[in-house]
DNA sequence: ACTAACATGTAACACGTTACATGATTGT
DNA sequence: ACAATCATGTAACGTGTTACATGTTAGT
């Protein structure tokens, strides 16, 4: 139940409509978390009932009008809660990793379009690094940086360091493929 | 709609009861697809309805009888046409960085807890990359491997290449956190 | 008035998780 | 007879995905 505590770590962060956090998940957060605006709706309104947020009193809510969320105490205490609460990690679930598996028992012939897919995945995984690392220069230049900052930074490594593993795996994948298939 | 070509894979590569489905879904296949024995007879029971796959002859179909099941030519070539299908990546979904995230805005007071976790962690991720190294010597060691092999070594080197990576990240994590947090 | 963009939402279905139910086989 | 284990399955619910529906605001 992690896309509720997602969103309460956005809205703590800052408060938002369901279409600004939509936007919010397509970037910072939805780098590890991604969420689509139909299931941020549906959360919003099940934590709403819930008591965790409420929509800043301004506006009145009818359909079509922006609506703001605000996290009360509860919330906030749920997301504490959560924070330190004991969750193993899941394993890898990697849909490239089970088509080349797929690929060795169907027979690697039609592998001329995996080839092409593998260099696709090489092209979007370059792309997100670069586009992490610009995030690093611009927002982790300080000396002295804050607990937060120093938490979000560490965050920020780990996308990183997934796309760098990705980006040489893929590479070293390409040469094996290409660079000895039989015939 | 990856389950379903997990399965079929699985099932090439050798024909299985359900039970035995499960098994191996808790390891080889599993490492980068898991599934609950649920989800496998519910797809099982698609994937045969669909003409994908058939119960081996010999034994009846009741309630706790055994029932294994091998793949039809339709399957085969559902696979291979899944092989060569263009897919995106998905992006990380990952509860411990949306943790610490979540900790730089509810404030790291409570980190003692996070740090135990990190380490937790740190000790699991250690405990599969030496479960995949010792697959690795006992299954790769040839000089000349078949082109299956060379495809099933490259996966279970994303799997090694990942482990390696969270125990680097969170080894760094520990050492940020432990090493210089402000009293 | 029309269109595009903004904003919230419903509906239907696939997939994942947890708890439980039922029957068959084996060992004591 | 009983318990343990093997094996298949149902039920209920939560989460994720896709397509579509409805209303609002701003520009022309």
């Amino acid at each position: 139940m992690s896309l509720r505590h997602a969103i309460l770590t956005a809205l703590l962060e800052r408060p938002s409509s369901g279409l600004e956090l939509t936007r919010r998940f397509d970037k910072s957060i939805g780098f590890f978390w991604s969420a689509t605006h139909q299931q941020i709706y549906r959360e919003l309104g099940k934590l709403e009932r819930a008591g965790l947020i409420h929509p800043l009193p301004q506006q009145q809510p009818s359909r079509g009008q922006r609506k703001e969320y605000e996290v009360l105490p509860g919330g906030r205490e749920e997301l504490a809660r959560w924070v330190g609460e004991r969750q193993d990690p899941k394993p890898i679930r990697e849909a490239l990793l089970l088509r080349l598996r797929a690929a060795a028992v169907v027979g690697v012939a039609g592998a001329t379009g995996l080839e092409a897919e593998l260099r696709r995945h090489l092209a979007l995984h370059q792309r997100q690094l670069s586009e992490y690392q610009e995030i690093e220069k611009r927002d982790f230049g300080s000396e002295q940086p804050a607990a937060e900052d120093r938490l979000r930074h560490l965050v920020l490594g780990a996308g990183i360091g997934l796309e760098t593993f990705w980006t040489e795996w893929l590479t070293d994948a390409l040469t094996e493929l290409g660079g000895s298939s039989p015939g």
